[in-house]
DNA sequence: CGGTTTTGACCCGCGC
DNA sequence: GCGCGGGTCAAAACCG
């Protein structure tokens, strides 16, 4: 939707221009109360703007067309008064058609918007149900002490799934080994359905909904990004309400709480890591009670989709029940271990952190803006050849994901981006105010098995120049 | 003056 | 039960 609008208002500046001449101020002003009004104006009211000034361009275009007429004087005023007729009538037929066209684009436009928030109403219900009857198959009764009860059932308590795969006597030599254990184990464990819940209340259908917040504020998304700033800019506001000498790290943890929303219980912990002091590694927690500004939509939008996935296995899971390995179609997605100081790994879930953990590694080489070589799209491209045709996507209002969506409307017959795409998706980038947080939701798109329209390899590269001089992580930080 | 940051105290869960 | 470590609270300090 918001691509539309912007492509929209790129129109809108088109037709500014010409209709500049033709002196047709009605619809600009229209246009420019519009904007004050609001910032984040229709995209609809937008479009019919547009096609208003079109209308109108279209109609002068039209008289200019009967003033060429260059006869005598009498003939000339018979042709005017003719084609003062012919004139309104054509102008009349063609506002008719102008005015069907615009309602018949205002009613698809409506479609499409019912539609999408039905499917992501769908989908939501889905995943929640889904999450529902496997766990209910796996745990028929409530437990009562989940420690006893996971012992009794042999199903795993959240601590020993994290502890799994990972040798008491670990030591550094160890640690590649380890890292392969503890993807192997948590694979297993989805692929067995043994993820466990982390909510005592779960099952409980009359408390479904405070259950899966539950759920979601234990589950945590983690984004390791290279920046010598003290905090990155996420969209949201933060308000600092403790700071923590962590074990193991010489640098302080930092404790920010979400202060958009009265009482949003989103939290984050920011913290350098210890290997590399130049990442630095920013943990979310809980999903926001409030509506989000659109710099912050992205990133709010992935650590809650990539929280929903870590803590559903389901949406790995492919049409005939198998389960996906994470690796099987984004193989420099997943791989383990977050504590090593790792950049060859862009996400990880963790198995020593005490509450589950996904975590984004925005340091790989490939994410860095000198490289020349941008994995992003490939790894879309082998998602997509994959496991495009399972069913299976997130729901959410992705900006970055919006481009690529749209691409299949923008590239030309070769598959290659045309300009209007390039240039819309460099206006999508340049007006994110957080870059990482798009580069994430694409990440978490391809977590969620998100169907992207195949991306040429051209066009693949030509994006990631243009990201790279963008600066692959946001450096536009908060100066506290 | 109101909002934010700092920092020591406190709480709580977990392992021994 | 005790100690440890992670997380939070809240009063004081700071800042625009």
């Amino acid at each position: 939707m918001e691509l539309v609008g912007k492509e929209a208002r790129r129109v809108y500046k088109e037709m500014d221009f010409f209709s500049s001449s033709s002196g047709s101020d009605s619809s600009r002003i229209e246009m420019k109360r519009e904007s004050s009004e609001d910032g984040q104006s229709n995209e609809l009211d937008v479009i019919n703007i547009g096609l208003n000034l079109l209308t109108t361009n279209m109609h002068a275009s039209e008289r200019y067309k009967v003033d060429d007429n260059k006869d005598g004087p009498t003939k000339q005023l018979d042709m005017d008064k003719r084609s003062t007729s012919n004139e309104s009538i054509v102008l009349k037929a063609e506002l008719d058609r102008m005015n069907s066209e615009n309602n018949r684009l205002r009613a698809v436009l409506d479609q499409v918007k019912h539609k999408y928030y039905e499917l992501q109403h769908h989908i939501m219900t889905v995943v929640q149900h889904q999450q529902i009857s496997k766990a209910e198959n796996q745990q028929p009764h409530k437990i009562v002490d989940p420690q006893s009860e996971a012992r009794k059932q042999q199903i795993l308590s959240p601590k020993q799934v994290m502890n799994l795969g990972r040798r008491p006597d670990h030591n550094a030599d160890s640690a590649s080994h380890e890292d392969e254990d503890d993807n192997n184990n948590i694979q297993h464990l989805i692929a067995n359905n043994k993820v466990p819940r982390l909510d005592s209340s779960y099952g409980n259908d009359d408390n479904d909904e405070s259950a899966a917040e539950a759920t979601m504020k234990k589950a945590r998304v983690s984004v390791r990004a290279r920046s010598e700033a003290p905090m990155i800019s996420d969209g949201c506001q933060w308000r600092k309400y403790g700071q923590k000498m962590a074990k193991g790290n010489p640098c302080p943890r930092a404790y920010y709480r979400c202060t958009m929303g009265v009482g949003c219980p989103v939290r984050k912990q920011v913290q350098r890591c210890a290997e590399d002091r130049s990442i630095l590694v920013t943990t979310y927690e809980g999903k926001h009670n409030h509506p989000l500004p659109p710099a912050a939509m992205a990133m709010a939008s992935t650590t809650s989709a990539a929280a929903t996935m870590l803590l559903s296995g389901s949406s790995m899971s492919s049409p005939n029940g198998q389960i996906t390995p994470f690796h099987t179609f984004a193989p420099s997605i997943f791989s383990s271990s977050s504590s090593s100081c790792s950049s060859s790994q862009m996400a990880t879930l963790s198995a020593s952190a005490p509450f589950p953990t996904i975590t984004l590694d925005l340091t790989n080489p490939s994410f860095n803006g000198k490289s020349s070589q941008f994995k992003l799209p490939q790894d879309f491209q082998l998602f997509q050849s994959t496991v495009s045709n399972n069913g299976h996507f997130s729901p959410g209002a992705l900006p970055f994901n919006q481009i690529l969506s749209n691409q299949s409307t923008l590239a030309n017959n070769n598959g290659q981006f045309s300009k209007e795409f390039m240039d819309a998706a460099t206006t999508a980038i340049t007006t994110d105010p957080s870059f990482s947080s798009a580069l994430m939701a694409a990440v978490a798109s391809i977590m969620e098995n998100k169907s992207v329209p195949n991306i040429n390899n051209n066009a693949n590269s030509e994006m990631a120049r243009n990201m790279s001089e963008r600066s692959m992580l946001n450096t536009d930080f908060v100066e506290r």
